[in-house]
RNA sequence: GCGGGCGUGGCGGAACGGUAGACGCGGCGGGCUUAGGACCCGUUGAGCCCACAAGGCUCGUGGAGGUUCAAAUCCUCCCGCCCGCACCA
């Protein structure tokens, strides 16, 4: 028999795929729109700073599974696929090898592509692009000016996290533990002018429109509900009459106001210097100051080590009580979040409770239990709703939830205090002081200040340097013929933008440019991405779960406001698969232990190792790798193949399908069906195939039964295809058919699914006793009474009384004794 | 510390409150074969009863309780591991 050549039937259909335009879907007639039935599957596009492991192996098969079985369906399928060209890695490789980052990324895509291709996913290619194309950036700065326009990209100073390793500033969400997510190198603050993106502005949609989304895994919504971190509290105005100053707080318990006993700012609070000045602490305070704001952001913001302070001479006003409460500089108070400035509250708040200890400040507890009592002098850290106030003039007594309303409320009457709400989100720092990225289309005018480049200059082209190596600013600076222009307002002189864009804000739009992405008049049509989106299934991994899926929210809100799109939220189903592991540790290159998929495709076929991938277990779990395991998938197919060509051979006969094997033939199509759709579940798919399999093999030599083994043959090439298309279609084509890729998916026939008798589990106490094989059309009564005769069952109810018989129809009875 | 998740054979895993261990890997036995690490068939949670077999019994899903006729699955507490956030007022 011919032996299984995965090599020679994987390059066979690839290129008629690839001739035929197999996977490629034209864009709808917009006046047609919504009449046919559509489906965008979307992975995440593969950053090429190398080649592609078996990560991303797992994320494309299981795209491409959903976008086969879509297909079959019915549907129409978008599959597109790009390149996140721009970025650091790519940078940094052309810097120690030479070379141009463009070359050095042009070879990885190209590298990428073969592999691909070589995996045989069915990607509609004529819609490939590449982030760092002019003719894709040219609509990223087009997008930036829209941004510009309505508010929401702006230019400011403030403190930035910068990596001195990588030379450059990172947004917040860069910043892990610290440290530098890509180098892992420590962080610094440093003031500086940079661009932002006002995410902020739209906190509170970012949470509410969750309820947009159909199916997100909780843990991605958890965590960004954590990052924004929406606070309910009050805005509390404290004074200092001397110079008359108000210092406005934050705090989520203004139910403790009159537990306040100091007051605290951030080292780098604007009103420092100021409040030194001329104060026998002036030296100390600002000393203390500059010392803390230098010190590096890992070791300032551990909790565990001993918060120190200094105080200013200084003493607030607490609205509540008119109490003086000394002003004290300590850097466990942050400038980044509320204002800066907290009244401390050392009975009900640790951190402040420790400070109160280590510097002999005043705790003063004002909330107890209402079921109990506090000793003097103690702190008490509850939160829950049963807890009551002391020693709070009129609110004494009042519950806590109480009075908070009725303190926040005499505050507001009073011009003191307002409700507010505060978010950790901090707005998206988008400026990066690289080359290989987005130049940032604006120009710098002595006359006219900022003016943005006109939309008909655009693209403002990445210009050519000689130098990568970043020196604390952006390598573009050194291209003074780019960086001297002309205004456009004045026809004066102007500087370009030197700093290059964010690579998060390339790939916070490409799945739009998918749906158009040759339009040279604008980023896309809007009537053809709202044909197309929102995106029905975005697969990718977990690590983007804040980064990546927050900006691209963000950005969808802001077109949609801009009436860009008409649409709030990109992408209504999102799976994170999970990581891939192999010998204990997570794949990774730096490790060396990455699985290339190229060298198993060549040994053992792409089929093969897409199937394993699947195989492994739950595609969102955690899984290691095992080279056993793959062996047993091309074994599978090597036994699927044997058995189709011996089928074939038989040719089609006269014999009817029908018998035992065929209707298990239709439970494999229900439960394979419902796996992938509904339970977005794909291993067990194939252990359904696999079962049937065996069935097929346990009666194909039963001349008697031909017609039932051709019929289950048949399915389970049909049933295995979206998994394995290459074997698929030429089995398919060898047992006499045509294009299996666009060939109905198998329908489970309701009527076949019915058995005339079932297997009867009985159970005494719970445990199972004895099984029976009976008709399905047994009453209840009439199962029990089966029940009961049978010997086992017998054994061990026999003298003893029935006092109850639970019946599970088509299932079980359970006699209780 | 806060939030989320996970603990099932030798291994990866299945079981969508109702037969625990499907399917695959590995192991064992057999067949085919000059030979095979190819292929086909059988077997494989632990312990016990029985001379053997047939058969039967008990235990068993990290631990302890609970709900239920019935729990790997639901609830409570504990242990262990993983992930995210973390001086956020």
């Amino acid at each position: 028999m011919e032996r299984y050549d995965p090599q020679a039937i994987e390059t066979k259909w690839q290129e008629v795929w690839e001739r035929e335009d197999a996977f490629v879907v034209p864009n709808p007639d917009p006046s047609s729109a919504g009449e046919d039935r559509k489906t965008y599957v979307l992975e995440m596009l593969p950053y090429p700073s190398g080649e592609l492991h078996m990560g991303h192996v797992l994320n494309y098969t299981l795209g491409d599974v959903v976008a086969h079985l879509r297909r079959r369906r019915g549907f129409t399928v978008l599959r597109p696929i790009g390149y996140d060209a721009f970025g650091l890695p790519a940078e940094n490789a052309a810097i120690k090898e030479g070379g141009h980052p463009r070359d050095v990324t042009n070879r990885n895509i190209a590298a990428i592509r073969e592999q691909m291709k070589r995996m045989g996913w069915s990607i509609d290619w004529s819609r490939e692009l590449s982030t760092a194309e002019p003719d894709y950036y040219h609509w990223t700065q087009w997008l930036f000016l829209k941004f510009y326009e309505a508010g929401f990209a702006y230019r400011k100073e403030a403190f930035v996290n910068w990596c001195p390793n990588d030379q450059t500033v990172l947004a917040n969400e860069q910043v892990i533990d610290g440290r530098c997510e890509r180098c892992g190198h420590e962080v610094e603050a440093r003031s500086l002018e940079q661009w932002f993106f006002r995410i902020t502005a739209y906190a509170d949609r970012l949470l509410e429109e969750m309820s947009l989304l159909e199916s997100w895994p909780e843990r991605v919504l958890t965590m960004q509900r954590n990052w924004i971190g929406r606070s309910e509290g009050a805005e509390v105005i404290f004074r200092i009459e001397e110079l008359d100053v108000d210092l406005p707080v934050f705090t989520t318990r203004p139910d403790t106001l009159f537990g306040a006993t100091f007051f605290v700012l951030a080292p780098e609070h604007p009103l420092i210097p100021r409040l030194a000045a001329g104060t026998p602490h002036e030296e100390e305070v600002l000393e203390y100051a500059r010392r803390a704001a230098a010190r590096p952001t890992v070791e300032r913001a551990d909790p565990e080590k001993e918060k120190t302070g200094v105080f200013t001479g200084h003493f607030v006003t607490n609205p509540v009580n008119d109490n003086r409460l000394p002003v004290w500089v300590a850097d466990y108070v942050l400038m980044e979040y509320g204002t800066g400035a907290i009244m401390a509250v050392p009975a009900h708040d640790e951190r402040d409770f420790a400070f109160a200890q280590r510097y002999e400040l005043p705790i003063v507890p004002v909330v107890v239990p209402v079921d109990g009592d506090v000793e003097e002098g103690t702190a008490f850290m509850g939160h829950s709703e049963n807890e009551k106030l002391i020693e709070s003039a009129q609110f004494s007594g009042m519950t806590s939830p109480e009075a908070k309303k009725a303190i926040v409320e005499w505050l507001e009457s009073r011009g003191r205090g307002r409700p507010a709400v505060s978010y950790r989100l901090r707005d998206w720092l988008l400026s990066r002081q690289r080359y290989w990225g987005c130049p940032i289309p604006i120009l710098y005018c002595d006359e006219c200040g900022m003016v943005p480049v006109p939309e008909e200059d655009l693209p403002v082209l990445l210009p050519e340097v000689d130098e990568y190596l970043p020196k604390g600013r952006s390598p573009l600076a050194a291209a003074e013929d780019w960086v001297n222009t002309t205004c456009p307002k004045c026809g004066g002189p102007a500087r370009r933008e030197t700093d290059t864009m964010d690579t998060f804000v390339d790939s916070s739009w490409y799945y739009l440019r998918y749906c158009d992405p040759e339009n040279d008049g604008a980023p896309f049509d809007r009537g053809i991405v709202d044909y197309w989106l929102p995106v029905n299934q975005y697969i990718g991994g977990i690590e983007h779960a804040i980064l990546h899926l927050l900006y691209a929210r963000f950005f969808t809100k802001v077109m949609n406001d801009l009436g860009i799109v008409g649409f709030r939220e990109p992408f209504a189903r999102l799976f994170n698969q999970g990581m891939l592991y192999y010998r204990g540790a997570k794949m990774s290159k730096a490790k060396g232990n990455v699985i290339a998929p190229d060298a198993y495709a060549e040994r053992l076929g792409a089929d093969a190792v897409r199937l394993y991938v699947l195989f492994m277990g739950p595609a969102e779990d955690d899984k290691e790798w095992q080279d056993s395991g793959i062996e047993g998938m091309a074994r599978f197919l090597g036994r699927l193949w044997r058995l189709g060509l011996e089928v074939a051979a038989q040719g089609a006969n006269g014999a009817p399908p029908e018998g035992p094997l065929v209707n298990r033939t239709h439970e494999t199509i229900a439960k394979v069906t419902d796996d992938i759709e509904r339970r977005f579940q794909f291993n067990t798919p194939i252990a359904a195939v696999m079962e049937l399999v065996n069935e097929i093999y346990h009666v194909k030599d039963d001349p008697e039964r031909a017609g039932e083994v051709r019929f289950a043959t048949e399915t389970a090439v049909s049933l295995i295809q979206p998994y394995v298309p290459h074997i698929g279609e030429e089995l398919w084509e060898r047992l006499g058919h045509e294009r299996l890729w666009e060939t109905p998916w198998p329908e489970a026939d309701e009527a076949l699914l019915e058995r005339e008798t079932f297997e009867l589990v009985v159970q005494v106490n719970g445990r199972v006793r004895d099984r029976a094989e009976v008709p399905v059309n047994l009453s209840e009564d009439e199962l029990i009474a089966r029940a009961k005769e049978l010997p086992r069952v017998r054994a061990h109810v026999d003298g003893k009384e029935v006092k109850k018989a639970i019946v599970v129809p088509g299932r079980l009875v359970n006699l209780v004794v």
